[in-house]
DNA sequence: ACCTGAACACCGTTCAAGT
DNA sequence: ACCTGAACACCGTTCAAGT
C-alpha cells in the first residue's frame, strides 16, 4: 500500500508525544523519536510548532487541562469541590510523567479559567467572601497537586542508601508501619480532602 | 600563580551544580558547563559520581533535604508542624529550579526520616492515632509541597494566548481581582496552613 | 503549504591514556 | 587515585531545497 499518511497536525503530534511520555518517560520524548512515532522526519514537527520543543511541552500541559471539570451547579458546594479534586487527581495520575512539566509551566486556557471560576463560585455558595475565597481555592488546589505529587514521587523506589531498617530511632514510623502498608490511597486522598474542606469552611469565621 | 585548585569533591560539585541551577535554571545544568564552573574537564565529575548525571540530580535533591527541621519538642504540636511547614517552604522556594526534580525523585535520608518521625510525634501529641496520623502528615505535606509548587509555577508568566481580558464569563474571578493583587503570599500560606491544621485535628473525630 | 536532507553546535558517556 | 583527550551516539535547531 502507498504511504497515505493522515496529515500531520498539532493534535496528532501532541497525542503521539503524550503516548510517548506515558510509555517511556519524559526523558525519552525527543523530536527525532517523536518524528519516528509519527512516521515523519523530526523536522516536520517544527512546521506545526515553530517555537520548537518548549512550545510542544507547553502544548502537552495545556492538553492535560484542556477538558474542564465542572460538576452540576445545583449540588452541594463542598461536593462540587470534591468532584473537581477527584477529577484533577485522576487526570494527573494518568500521566505521571508530565508532573515535572505541570509544576513548572503555568497555563491559562479557557478551560483552566472556567475551572477556577467554578471553584470561586462554589466557595461563594459556601459562604466565603473576598480573600477567604482566594485562600480556600489555593489551599485546596495546593493540597490536590501536592498529594498527587507525593503519590507519583513515592511510586518510584528511593535510592537513598536503601536503609530499610526502621530502627528504634523512629518509634512512631515503626509503630505506624502496619497501617501504612494497608492504607488505601483513594481513602487517604478522601480523608485529606475532608480535612481540607473542613479547614476551608473555617476560613470564613477567622478572616486574616 | 599555579593551578592549585582545591580538590574536587562530591560536596563541591553539588554546591556548584546548585549554584548553576539557581542562576541559570535546570536546563542549563550540563556536565560540560558544570566542569567549566569547577575549572575542570567535564569527565572528571564522573569520578565522583560514577553513575553519571542521574546520580548527581539525586544528590541535589538529597542536598535540599539534608538539614533536618525539628522544632523544640516542648512547644505546641500544631506550632511544631507550622515550624516545619514554614522551613520546608522556605527551603524549596530558595531553589525553585529544583522543583521538577523534587516532585519526581523520592528521597529517604536520615534527615527526611527524622523529619517524618517528628511530624508523627507531633500528631500523636495532638491526640491522633493510627491511620489518622498517616493521613494528617500526608495532607500537611501535600499542602505544603503543592502550595510552593503553585507559587513557583505562577511566578513565570503564562504563555496561553495572553488573554488577560477577564470578561463577563468569569464574574467571580473579576470581582476577586483586587484582592488577588494585594494578597500577601506569606499570609496566604499561613491561612491555608491554619485551615489544614484545623482539618487535620478533626481527623481524630472522624476516623475512616 | 508542507515535508526532507544535510549540517551545526551541543549533549551524556566510554575508554584508553596520562600523572 | 584522580584527571584528561579523543571519540561515539545522540540531541535541538537552522536552512536551503524539494514537491
Amino acid at each position: 500500500m502507498k504511504k497515505t499518511h493522515t496529515p500531520l497536525t498539532r493534535e496528532r503530534i501532541l497525542a503521539a508525544a503524550l503516548h510517548l511520555v506515558d510509555a517511556q518517560g519524559l526523558r525519552r520524548l525527543t523530536m527525532r523519536r517523536l518524528g519516528d512515532a509519527l512516521e515523519v522526519e523530526a523536522m516536520a514537527i517544527y512546521h506545526h510548532f515553530p517555537l520548537g520543543k518548549e512550545a510542544l511541552l507547553d502544548g502537552l500541559v495545556e492538553h492535560l487541562s484542556a477538558v474542564p471539570v465542572t460538576a452540576a451547579p445545583e449540588t452541594d458546594w463542598q461536593e462540587r469541590l470534591r468532584t473537581w479534586a477527584r477529577a484533577y487527581r485522576d487526570r494527573v495520575a494518568a500521566h505521571p510523567g508530565l508532573l515535572p512539566l505541570l509544576v513548572s509551566r503555568p497555563v491559562r486556557t479557557p478551560a483552566t479559567l472556567a475551572a477556577t471560576e467554578a471553584q470561586y463560585a462554589a466557595c461563594h455558595d459556601g459562604g466565603l467572601r473576598g480573600p477567604a475565597i482566594l485562600d480556600a481555592v489555593r489551599t485546596l488546589t495546593g493540597y490536590v497537586i501536592g498529594f498527587v505529587s507525593l503519590e507519583i514521587r513515592d511510586a518510584r523506589p528511593a535510592n537513598g542508601d536503601a536503609a530499610e531498617g526502621l530502627d528504634a530511632r523512629y518509634p512512631h514510623a515503626t509503630a505506624l508501619r502496619s497501617y501504612a502498608t494497608g492504607r488505601d490511597p483513594d481513602d487517604q486522598f478522601e480523608a485529606g480532602l475532608t480535612a481540607v474542606l473542613t479547614g476551608i469552611t473555617a476560613l470564613a469565621a477567622h478572616p486574616v
